[in-house]
RNA sequence: GGUGGAGUGGCCGAGAGGCGAGGCAACGGACUGCAAAUCCGUCUACACGGGUUCAAAUCCCGUCUCCACCUCCA
């Protein structure tokens, strides 16, 4: 196991290393989760679905992996659109929490080692901030606001992760400096506004009543679950700067060594710009899942390299959606022929692609390759066995359970329908060994209209339901 | 102003000095009663201008365009 060379892609050092866990054997990961404000998109469920890969790849080497994702149930943003939409912030972020939980499980994203919230670790927050007080790297504002900032011109390797001196940066453009002593300053906690913020977010504290800041959560969570010095930490690329430049700052003047290696996954954006911007909700999860399943969603991102920028469309995901499907249909075809396929060996040009810092694309190629092989042989189980291993360690294998069953219908109902199509295939059978090839075509067209397609094989005939995403351009 | 990233064939999307990634689409062929699927084959590109090299999509210089971050956006 340790002799297997993973390299990863880390940020503050800007190159591919080789990757080596802090304990023999173990692997800690801390995966910058969402803040619980309003429904999933796209773009949030690719960070998922990246480091859920490589938490599967650690895993599939031989490491035990501990992986902590976090939820930020409390901030500026929550209370804004929940005192917009008139209802309590707590019920807001439960709800965004749950329905992102829905979206996760949709795309096979595996459940974390542990979910922490902000709002659950108040006191481990609070005792890094006081420890930060003590060691001088942060203040209580003088101002009467509550607030505690961390003090950036006393730590200087402020700016490592991202390589900027704090000269070089702009000065925040909301302009009110409030407490600040440096306008870089960060908060590490916000004083509670009376006038208008509820009393439910405001807890007690040695600076007075008042709510965590968005950065000082991370540092505090990932302390307590992965220890003082941890070997990945993750998010999108927009999180580097401030949100884990912050998070090291604070952790590292706090006297913790912090991430070995940080991962940052790419945007997908649309139309040439945030999804965050994009107009309206048609690209949240629920919609998206109304064109292609939850599988071929998490294909479309895992074919990209998780470091490439990708321009979502959905011509692009149901393109990739037709690709999925023919891995699907080798596989279909190689259970009919050989019976059940067990889950095989992974290749090894696939494990040197994957290796590579996730090198997702050129795995892809192998298993693509692999796909042809066994559609090519006689006898396809091999083949077939080292598809579904692959396609297991990428979170894709369509045979477990999870993903339910094709095209989301009843297991019973489907058994029901296979009797009576077999009935009609039978006819039709008939209807074509006496060269009627006229009524052998009706019963396929009649089927097909009730959205069930034959194809003939050396093997037999066997049926599938139509492509759902071809049926539904009703709307 | 600072810090990063990108421009690849009809489309998506890898690669990062030589030996054509892969997928989708298209076209031709095989198979088929027909179709579908599958297989075989075809089309085959690196934003622009210079340069280095036996050899450049890949390195260097310059130019253009686009994107992200710069204090609570994955």
């Amino acid at each position: 196991m340790s002799t297997v060379s993973i390299r990863l892609y880390d940020t503050a050092t800007r190159e591919v290393r080789d990757f080596a866990p802090l304990e023999e054997g173990r692997v800690g990961i801390y995966v910058c989760g969402l803040t619980v404000q309003g429904e999933p998109h796209v773009g949030h469920v690719r960070s998922a679905v990246n480091f859920d890969v490589l938490r599967r790849w650690l895993t599939h080497r031989g490491y035990d992996v501990s992986f902590i994702r976090n939820v930020t149930d409390i901030d500026d943003k929550i209370l804004t659109k929940a005192a917009e939409q008139g209802r309590p912030w707590y019920n807001l972020a439960y709800d965004m929490k749950r329905e992102l939980d829905r979206a996760y499980d949709a795309l096979g994203v595996l459940p974390p080692t542990y979910e922490p919230s902000a709002t659950g670790h108040v006191p481990e927050m609070l005792e890094l901030i006081d420890r930060l007080i003590t060691r001088g790297h942060a203040y209580a504002a003088d101002d009467g606001s509550g607030d505690v900032y961390f003090d950036v011109r006393s730590w200087s390797d402020y700016g490592e992760l991202t390589h900027q001196r704090i000269d070089d940066m702009e000065a925040a453009e909301d302009a009110d400096p409030r407490g600040k002593r440096d306008p870089r300053d960060f908060a590490l906690w916000k004083g509670w506004k009376v006038a208008t913020e509820p009393e439910t977010a405001a807890w007690p504290s040695p600076y007075g009543p008042g709510r965590p800041g968005w950065h000082i959560e991370c540092s505090a969570m990932a302390g307590k679950y992965l220890g003082a010095a941890f070997d990945i930490h993750g998010g999108g690329v927009d999180l580097r700067f401030p949100h884990h430049e912050n998070e090291l700052a604070q952790s590292r003047a706090a006297g913790h060594a912090f991430a070995n290696f940080w991962l940052h996954n790419a945007w997908i954006t649309t139309k040439g710009e945030k999804m965050s911007k994009s107009l309206g909700n048609s690209l949240t999860i629920p919609k998206v899942l109304e064109r292609v399943r939850g599988i071929e969603l998490r294909y479309y991102i895992v074919a990209a390299h998780y470091r490439s920028h990708v321009e979502f469309s959905f011509e692009a995901l149901e393109e990739a959606a037709t690709g999925f499907r023919r891995i699907e249909a080798f596989l279909d075809r190689a259970q009919e022929t050989a019976g059940e396929v067990p889950v095989g060996e992974i290749p090894v040009a696939f494990a040197a692609a994957m290796d590579d810092d996730l090198g997702t694309p050129a795995a892809l190629a192998v298993l693509f390759d692999t796909v042809r092989e066994g559609n090519r042989a006689d006898d396809p189980t091999s083949q077939a066995a080292a598809v579904r291993a692959m396609l297991a360690v990428l979170g894709l294998d369509p045979a477990v359970p999870a993903w339910g069953p094709r095209g989301g219908d009843d297991q019973a109902l489907t058994g029901v329908v296979d009797a009576l199509v077999k009935a009609l295939v039978e006819q039709r059978a008939e209807a074509r060994a006496s060269k009627d090839f006229a009524t052998a075509d009706a019963i396929r067209g009649q089927l097909a209209a009730a959205g069930v397609v034959l194809t003939d094989t050396a093997q037999g005939v066997t049926w599938a339901l139509a492509d759902p995403t071809t049926e539904k351009d009703s709307d």
